[in-house]
DNA sequence: CAATTAGATTAGAATAATTATTAAGAGGTA
DNA sequence: TACCTCTTAATAATTATTCTAATCTAATTG
């Protein structure tokens, strides 16, 4: 937990217990996710804090945003460059960690100045593939993915 | 626009309205963008109507759902694997039409079955660049994309 | 210790995005 | 025409997120 001391902010217990619940979670958990877990130790925390605690975290660069949930954001603690496995069916994000050497060529980057890049494999989890859990039916579809929905 | 006559659905006004409005566009338009452009023609369109049709075009593969904006969902009509470079500034997307091979190594499936991928490029636009549009200040983050909002 | 201050937290309201419900309309078909 | 199916439209309902304003906390100063 000393790890924190560093990243230039106060730590509240809230935040603390935010960081504490993120520590080495690969779950990708939602706000509501959050808040729900640390709630349990804090019954007065509010969405809001939990918002405005990650938002802080993602200035100071201790948690990354991710688009990828097309319902809701989802967090991630671990702020090294790795790549996403996304299952269409529940949602569930997996992190993988292998390394891709993944250039734009300067013709093909419309003026714009890159600054990085993220891999979204897409795909149906073990528990999805044996009519598993499901929670939902519709997972963003995205180009190059097959469209295994009807 | 007979094109659309073998994708297995009704084509009512309002469906070609939209699909009319989608033809070629590039711009990767949100619901709301949809329904602005649309209902000039169609008064009486509602987003409902914009949403519905949507999801019945994502359904029969005629437009894909991107995520990639966190604050809306966008759709985009080409259908042919492509990958993105987002405005991490103003959350214009443009089309990145070189093909990667990058395929996940059986040992980092994780039991996933894997139906595809997409690269999401990070970057800064021409305009916002040079301390143009600038729309929002809060692009997503994902690993690997440095961060320059502070 | 009392007062000050900056920042953090809270509860709830407000907004935005999306989805669901339902009734009415349009077109086809027996 | 009566019946059926699909689509639309208006509205309501949900869900996700952000905002507001009051309150609190911790650190600092007098």
């Amino acid at each position: 937990m000393e790890k924190y001391k560093n990243i230039g902010l106060k730590l509240t217990p809230q935040r603390l217990a935010i960081l504490d619940f993120l520590e080495g979670n690969t779950s990708h958990p939602s706000a509501e996710e959050i808040f729900t877990a640390v709630s349990g130790r804090f019954p007065t925390m509010s969405f809001a804090t939990v918002y405005n605690t990650l938002e802080t975290l993602k200035g100071k660069g201790a948690v990354v945003e991710l688009t990828g949930d097309p319902q809701k954001k989802r967090f991630d603690p671990n702020t090294a460059p790795h790549h996403h496995l996304i299952c269409t069916r529940c949602r569930r994000i997996a992190d993988v960690q292998v390394d891709y050497k993944i250039d734009l060529p300067r013709s093909s980057r419309m003026g714009f100045e890159i600054t990085g890049n993220h891999i979204e494999f897409f795909g149906v989890c073990p528990a999805c593939r044996k009519g598993g859990p499901e929670k939902t039916g519709s997972g963003a579809q995205t180009p190059g993915e097959e469209n295994h929905e009807d």
